[in-house]
DNA sequence: CGGTACGTTGAGTCATATCAACCATAGTGG
DNA sequence: CCACTATGGTTGATATGACTCAACGTACCG
């Protein structure tokens, strides 16, 4: 039964992600605890205010996490894909979450205890400096957002992330994006209102930028939307 | 001339700062090349895109970090007080600055080169998890930040702005804020146009809230600007 | 005294939010 | 099988917050 796990964490993978610096001897010691989850679309990871107990690093699936605000509204901050890892800022913090995470696509990921990630950091200075590093490129990304959400459109932000999500996530034979977002998630991304972003959706649409079937998308014509982000 | 820099990194100001979990050994080992340097209102610590070759501890002043935008405008996204930390970020991960942080209040910082930053972080266990943790408050404060401007109105976002520079920064013995910041600046944290900070401003003048002359702000009705905000 | 940077006010415009109605779809239970 | 309900998507009408532009005031500085 722990074959799977033993094999999946002695595997390739490592080196894709922030434990790629862990030795042979630092996996076993993680291998003792921790545990290979799976979640369905919707189900929730960790959830906001509540305390947690490990980190966990994506194996496969999409995971959203959001902040809900004062209103009930939420905002969705990140969309993460496999080989990121969810939920070390409360771990290393000692805080409860101050975000929700849940799913958009099915998933498999690598739950790992505190303590481990802890004692880890502490005794493996690349490790930690590989965790800083992560870290790190969040809060530029993050600070990043947020000047554009000060400084840009409605429209144009859409257009960057209709962009982003073709970037980050690939598209299917038919060129559909891989990703496939409610409207309502859609506008909690850009920070708008959902009837905001269907008519910006259905304006670009009838400019020929992108075609819309259901949640289905098509990017048909990426330098309009990149002019329209102006770059 | 040395004396001043040991008396300095050799006194208390470390435990209330990052540098907390550093012994007798290591301070020592970053003195051999830390610098303390001052520098007056406006003067430029570093600059967006620029290479930094290391980072900053601030002992006295004020410094506000911010990002430039495609169009030119600035957004400024902290306003760093004393034993906070500059320029990490780009530090560990070996990229240009992606931000330009000035002066606002002269200020006396203290210097520390890369080389010594890296040696530090991966020989110390608790140093790398007390950084690690600055990194993470600082991404949920960013976090959070995105979240209201998602949602907030300008109003909103104003009247928080000013209670937090009263909360970080304080009141002088006639209850004025501290800080100063010019009409611009101001906008910059909040992400708006000058013009509406100024309307905004003398509506709450209006109102009774705050009183101003010039740059001395002094916040008459701590309630009514919660109030504003929404808790 | 003119210059430069900063602050203020007014008028007009536009993007976006809000509210309300309506449609499509799918699942549910009688 | 049909009504029933819930959920998500769409469209229109309306309101308004915030931006832009432009003019003008103010203060400090050489």
């Amino acid at each position: 039964m722990n074959s799977e796990k033993a094999r999946i964490l002695h595997s390739s993978w490592k080196n894709q992600c922030v434990l790629r610096h862990l030795n042979a001897d630092e996996i076993d010691y993680l291998e003792e605890t921790t545990e290979i989850r799976r979640y369905k679309r919707n189900e929730v990871i960790f959830m906001q205010e509540k305390r947690v107990s490990g980190c966990y690093v994506m194996l496969s699936g999409i995971v959203k996490q959001f902040k809900t605000g004062v209103e009930g509204r939420d905002y969705i901050f990140r969309l993460a894909k496999p080989f990121e890892i969810l939920g070390f800022r409360s771990v290393l913090s000692e805080e409860p979450a101050c975000n929700t995470s849940t799913v958009i696509d099915d998933c498999t990921v690598c739950y790992i205890p505190k303590d481990r990630l802890h004692h880890l950091v502490k005794t493996n200075g690349e490790f930690a400096l590989d965790l800083l590093q992560v870290a790190c490129r969040e809060l530029e990304e993050s600070h990043s957002l947020i000047t554009e959400m000060a400084q840009k459109s409605i429209r144009k932000r859409l257009a960057e992330l209709l962009l982003m999500l073709q970037y980050k996530f690939g598209v299917n034979e038919n060129q559909q994006l891989n990703i496939m977002l409610s409207r309502e998630e859609l506008a909690n991304v850009v920070g708008t209102a959902t009837e905001s972003v269907i008519r910006l959706l259905s304006e670009f649409k009838s400019e020929r930028y992108i075609d819309i079937s259901g949640r289905k998308i098509v990017i048909l014509n990426e330098k309009a939307l990149e002019k329209i982000v102006g770059l």
